[in-house]
DNA sequence: GCCAACGTTGGC
DNA sequence: GCCAACGTTGGC
């Protein structure tokens, strides 16, 4: 099993939506690194719910992998903003997974934190740019994080 | 709202 | 294939 680690604005997408609705399409990825990690995970992995692009940037729950990566179907859609002209059925160019909510943190790991635990140093967030959404977390990465809870 | 860091696009 | 222009991401 493998652990991730998925960025959503909470103004678009929050923990609390995914709670919500339980399990969820995770689609809209438009980046090629990105949707290859996709394309790489697997029903059973784990992932960090992160919190980006907000005031108070944070991992914020665990979400479960409960699909194989399949063609995101709004990459077809002409109305949807992830319309992709240039993709096709024939040769689908993106794809997602489907995520299912696991649970909340007890509390909120803040990328200022993240930031200051040394032995975080190499997580994929902290690197230059760290602009991907989805992102691979060690599992030592994921048991030390989830023991600062 | 600013801006640095990147990825993508397209002219050549 | 290079690279400038442009758009996006995301912390602050």
């Amino acid at each position: 099993m493998k652990y991730w680690l998925m960025k959503s604005e909470p103004t678009a997408f929050s923990i609390d939506d995914l709670a919500r609705r339980g399990t969820e399409p995770w689609d809209g990825v438009r980046n090629y690194q990105a949707r290859n990690y996709l394309r790489q995970m697997r029903v059973g992995d784990q992932a960090f719910f992160y919190h980006s692009n907000c005031a108070e940037p944070a991992i914020v729950g665990l979400v479960e992998v409960v699909t194989e990566a399949y063609p995101d179907p709004s990459q077809f859609d002409p109305d949807s903003p992830y319309f992709d002209p240039k993709s096709s059925r024939e040769a689908p160019r993106w794809s997602l997974v489907e995520v299912r909510f696991e649970r909340k943190l007890a509390r909120p790991i803040t990328l200022r934190e993240l930031k200051a635990d040394p032995a975080l140093a190499g997580l994929a967030l902290l690197q230059r740019g760290h602009r991907l959404s989805v992102m691979p977390v060690t599992p030592a990465q994921w048991r030390h994080i989830l023991a600062l809870e």
